[in-house]
RNA sequence: GGCCCGUUGGUCAAGUGGUUAAGACACCGCCCUUUCACGGCGGUAACAGGAGUCCGACUCUCCUACGGGUCACCA
């Protein structure tokens, strides 16, 4: 058989060489030991959670060693394809501050980065592979592969078109030329040379060493429209965008002998591999990989809620860098792109994915922020997705970084906010219209004290008065109502008394700010000011 | 089912032949505090099971179990 001229046969058009895409798509002139990365998604419109892994992955490894980051759309099966995904991406991920080099918008010389807009190019190393031998035609039809898995199935053998079922691997020149003649669609198939007996070793970075068994199927190359499948688009473009480091979820680590067969087939050196475990979650005892339908699995879920972006890149790194937690403890302040990211540090095994933890770290990372920057995300959060919050809090601007700077600044600040969709819950009682007075009182304060602490404060309170003058004020009630004003004589003879400072405490704290829990009650009421407190004293006082 | 990957407390995990088997989240207790928080201190809780190699295995090998992935003209 003339390989070469069944090549110019199946594509006649094809008059670009390898060696033409090698010149124009030259090795890169980077630092030694500069990564060249890319993340790969299809637009399906579903922009997954997970993704932030790999994504962030890349990211830091291109970036940390002086080298390249491309987004590459990966549009090959148009029946998945959704309108508008492409931009969906790459807004997605820059919120979270993932910086791409190069993509379809930004540009860049390794381009085009959709592969629907580089046919021609896989047309050429697909008529490569042909005219070499690596490749050839197959007209089987759907319902004749149908057929013979139902066969091998039968038989108890391993589905695919290999050794033995392959039909269309030793097709004469003359009868490929009649098929193409009487229009019959094919498909180009990868002539494999594997045998499923023996094993390939190949080493993954997080994984380790591995021996995989051979690829011996002759899968598609090229489908029947002539767009390739993942496979020799993989090979061809992370060949020629001079791709260093494969960063991909390992799902495709079965594939894995495959690719490194094409690569061989297509004379190109094998890139570095890096396959990621899958974010999981818990179903009763068993871990199920996150997927779509699950809260949390959706990147806009984290939009919609107020997630900030540094609380979740935060979260992401925990997971992917062993050491990232002792890193931010040591380095509080330092931004998250100091922190030395190493491979060595990423677990071979998939972990769960925890939103108890998640909520933990957006809490520690929010309280490390001013009240400023609360202020502006906060409302830059609620302009989109909770108008009502936003109204209230721009009102009066400076009333409101008052209430958001309660707690903020010191040494041991308060941990009360972790995502956006909670500061309304956390401000509420500063505005009168969402304030409800609450007839909950604590358990331990008869009805009848209750009253007469809330109306001996109420006629009381000093709004000029230092936070020592104010608390001695409440410790005097506390007194007068027989209540201890001392923690520890309350615990030493508590049965002296019908309850303590922190019962009172807590009347008033419920009194004026409607719950059980709140940031510091001498600030709040100096915010609020002493008409709203003594009113909302006498209200709760009749409730 | 075949093939592949994985398995340290409820969760995330340190650990690379000799450790009292770190730390974080969650949970519980105590302390601090005017209270809720925050913070501090402490506690419950783990090497999937079985063989083997070795003076000695969480660490190495094999088997089993369990979990996950993959077997498309989808990525």
């Amino acid at each position: 058989m003339d390989y070469q001229k069944l090549a110019q046969l199946l594509y006649p058009d094809i008059d670009k060489t390898p060696e033409y895409y090698e010149e124009k798509y030259p090795p890169r002139d980077l630092p030694e030991g500069a990564k060249v990365t890319r993340f790969a998604p299809s637009p399906t419109g579903f922009v997954h959670f997970g993704g932030l892994f790999p994504v962030t992955v890349c990211e830091r490894l291109a970036h940390q060693s002086g080298g390249v980051f491309m987004l590459r759309i990966e549009d090959t099966d148009s029946k998945r394809e959704v309108e508008g995904a492409e931009m969906d991406i790459i807004r997605a991920f820059e919120h979270f501050g993932i910086r791409f080099d190069e993509s379809i918008v930004h540009g860049g010389d390794y381009g085009p980065y959709r592969q629907s807009d580089r046919k021609a190019i896989y047309q050429c190393y697909a008529k490569y592979l042909v005219a070499n031998g690596h490749a050839y035609p197959c007209f089987c039809s759907a319902e004749e592969l149908d057929e013979l898995r139902a066969r091998q199935e039968e038989a108890k053998v391993t589905p695919g078109y290999y050794g033995e079922y392959v039909r269309c691997r030793d097709l004469s020149y003359e009868e490929v030329e009649a098929n193409l003649k009487a229009g019959k669609p094919f498909v180009l198939r990868f002539r494999s040379n594997g045998n499923a007996e023996n094993k390939v070793k190949i080493t993954d970075l997080i994984k380790g060493n591995l021996e995989i068994t051979e690829n011996s199927i002759d899968h598609v190359l090229l489908k029947s429209d002539g767009i390739p499948t993942y496979h020799m688009a993989h090979a061809v473009d992370d060949h020629l965008m001079r791709t260093t480091h494969v960063i991909r979820g390992e799902e495709w680590l079965p594939s894995l002998p495959y690719h490194v067969q094409l690569f061989q087939a297509l004379g190109f050196r094998l890139p570095k591999y890096m396959h990621i475990s899958q974010l999981m979650r818990l179903e009763g005892t068993a871990k199920k990989k996150l997927s779509k339908r699950d809260a949390g699995a959706g990147i806009t879920y984290y939009f919609s809620e107020g997630y900030a972006p540094e609380c979740v890149t935060e979260y992401v790194m925990t997971l992917l860098n062993s050491n990232f937690e002792d890193w931010r403890r040591a380095n509080p302040n330092e931004d998250i792109d100091k922190f030395p990211f190493a491979i060595k540090k990423m677990s071979p095994s998939g972990c769960l994915f925890d939103m108890a933890k998640l909520n933990d770290v957006c809490k520690n990372v929010v309280s490390r922020m001013d009240a400023e920057t609360v202020y502006n995300k906060v409302t830059g959060w609620a302009e989109e997705y909770d108008p009502e919050l936003h109204a209230l809090l721009t009102r009066d601007p400076d009333y409101s970084r008052r209430i958001l700077g309660i707690g903020r600044g010191g040494a041991k600040p308060r941990k009360d906010i972790a995502l956006w969709k909670e500061v309304k819950e956390y401000v509420s009682f500063f505005f009168e219209e969402l304030f409800t007075v609450s007839a909950e009182m604590p358990a331990n304060v008869e009805p009848a004290d209750r009253v007469k602490i809330l109306t001996a404060f109420a006629e009381s309170y000093d709004e000029t008065a230092d936070q020592t003058a104010w608390f001695d004020g409440i410790r005097a009630i506390a007194e007068s109502v027989g209540y201890a004003g001392d923690m520890k004589a309350y615990k030493a003879e508590p049965e002296k008394y019908r309850g303590h400072i922190g019962d009172v405490s807590m009347c008033l704290r419920v009194a004026v700010t409607g719950r059980e829990s709140s940031p510091d009650m001498y600030e709040v009421m100096k915010i609020l000011g002493a008409e709203k407190v003594t009113a909302r004293c006498l209200a709760a006082a009749k409730a």
